[in-house]
DNA sequence: CGATATTTTGACCCGGCTCAACCCAAGTGG
DNA sequence: CCACTTGGGTTGAGCCGGGTCAAAATATCG
């Protein structure tokens, strides 16, 4: 129960946890000083590069943990090789579910990420005693499940140009949270996704994702700056398209 | 922290805790017997007729509790009156989410429901002090995330054809379950749903899914018996529609 | 047995997929 | 420095699966 065996110099770089990003938004921002410090003993981090697998579909974890920098998506594919993307994760985000081993999905990064992990029994062992990280992931795991649950509605009943604007509604929000500005005209967006990823996002294909930002763009609601940033030119119109938000906090 | 106000007769029918139907299954399968006890001091029942709301979208709900016998259905609804299920519960499935007073959807009895209740913030307090409550909820919370991604995959990416396959796959599956029987050709799949829910189900219309059905009858996979019944006649070969099964468990 | 709700079937249409060409930016090597 | 490649993105033409609208068939229920 000491310091795991991991190289010395990926101790580095970041510091202790006290100190991390994500300390009061990822599963560890429940825990009291006296836990993380065992926490801090035992994690470790990891650096992927952009399209670099983190895990592989139906793979056994040996680790779990959380984004520190960067995005990574989860994918499930059929045989044939239809793909959907089924999680989009960023910094604070846990992958990994104690108690089951297996991945049912695969996790790959999309953007340099940097990780910082357990090893799975470890964590699991951990998890037994503290009521605190059990709490905040029991939290972070029903969040994931109203965000599927949206993301089925979506899937299930919007056209491709509410799927669209649904997307650049949900990159806007966090954005907007993030920034602590309020979502406005002229706001910058920059798209953490390949048109691929997107397509995968919202399950069409790559042509239709292009013929709607181009459709947008005709219509007067965003402006294509490059290939992955755009200015949304008319938020208020983007959400009455994508149909299913509180336009309250629209300011 | 007396037995709450309920009409006592709502007691009658069903008995302690010990003697429930879903005791090994439900949240509270993890409980020990003292936690038991105060359980059945707290719960009370409460039955729903087909078609009747439990809670609504939106709403704020006053209480959680366990499906133990029927099938509710979760929905979300676009202001043009698009519907899209997001979730499906069958007996020992958990509605209400600790520390999230309001629904995002709404819930439905499917067929007539018996719930077993707890008034929502007492639920909270019990929970905060139960780390096998919680533990059961966190399990069960990833079960459903679980399901809600091949759902999404599902809506995503399957031909009307293969949602309507997989649609009775998980029908079977859980059926072959529940009866200990092994899935096997012949079998018989009763429908706990309506056209209607089917397609809300899919992302379908109705229109959709009775020309899948009546096309699967034809191809020989299924025998239409009346219509909330079926029988399963070319069990591999369903599962090879549904696309994503492991069909190693087809005996 | 009529009356109403659910399901099936048919005819037609359209949104998004397929296939293919083209564009553009960023390397890369001669 | 330029020709060439390479990978992502856009655009166009045509098709088809599943939606829409309408009507017939089949329960379900007083």
């Amino acid at each position: 129960m000491e310091t795991t065996a991991v190289p010395p110099d990926l101790k580095q770089g970041l510091e202790r946890c006290s100190g991390c990003p994500i300390r009061h938004r990822a599963v560890c921002s429940y825990s009291s000083p006296k836990e993380l410090l065992r926490l801090d003993e035992t994690k470790y981090y990891r650096d992927f590069e952009p399209g670099q697998e983190i895990v592989g579909e139906g793979e056994t974890m040996s680790f779990v943990g959380s984004i520190v920098v960067g995005v990574a998506a989860l994918h499930k594919t059929l045989e044939d090789g239809r793909r959907q993307m089924v999680g989009l994760l960023f910094p604070s985000d846990f992958i990994g579910r104690p108690m089951r081993p297996n991945a049912p999905y695969e996790a790959v990064a999309v953007s340099p990420v940097k990780m910082c992990l357990f090893g799975r029994a470890q964590f699991e062992t951990i998890l037994q005693e503290s009521q605190s990280l059990e709490r905040r992931l029991l939290e972070m795991t029903m969040d994931e499940l109203d965000a599927a649950r949206d993301w089925m509605v979506l899937l299930g009943r919007k056209s491709a140009q509410e799927r669209v604007a649904s997307f650049l509604v949900i990159l806007a929000r966090r954005r907007a949270n993030l920034t602590k500005t309020s979502l406005a005209n002229g706001m910058v967006v920059d798209l953490p996704l390949t048109r691929e990823a997107i397509a995968d996002y919202l399950g069409l294909t790559i042509e239709t994702v292009s013929r709607q930002f181009t459709r947008m763009r005709k219509t007067g609601l965003i402006d294509l700056i490059d290939r992955r940033t755009l200015k949304i030119t008319d938020v208020s119109g983007l959400f009455r398209l994508a149909g299913d938000e509180d336009i309250a906090d629209v300011s």
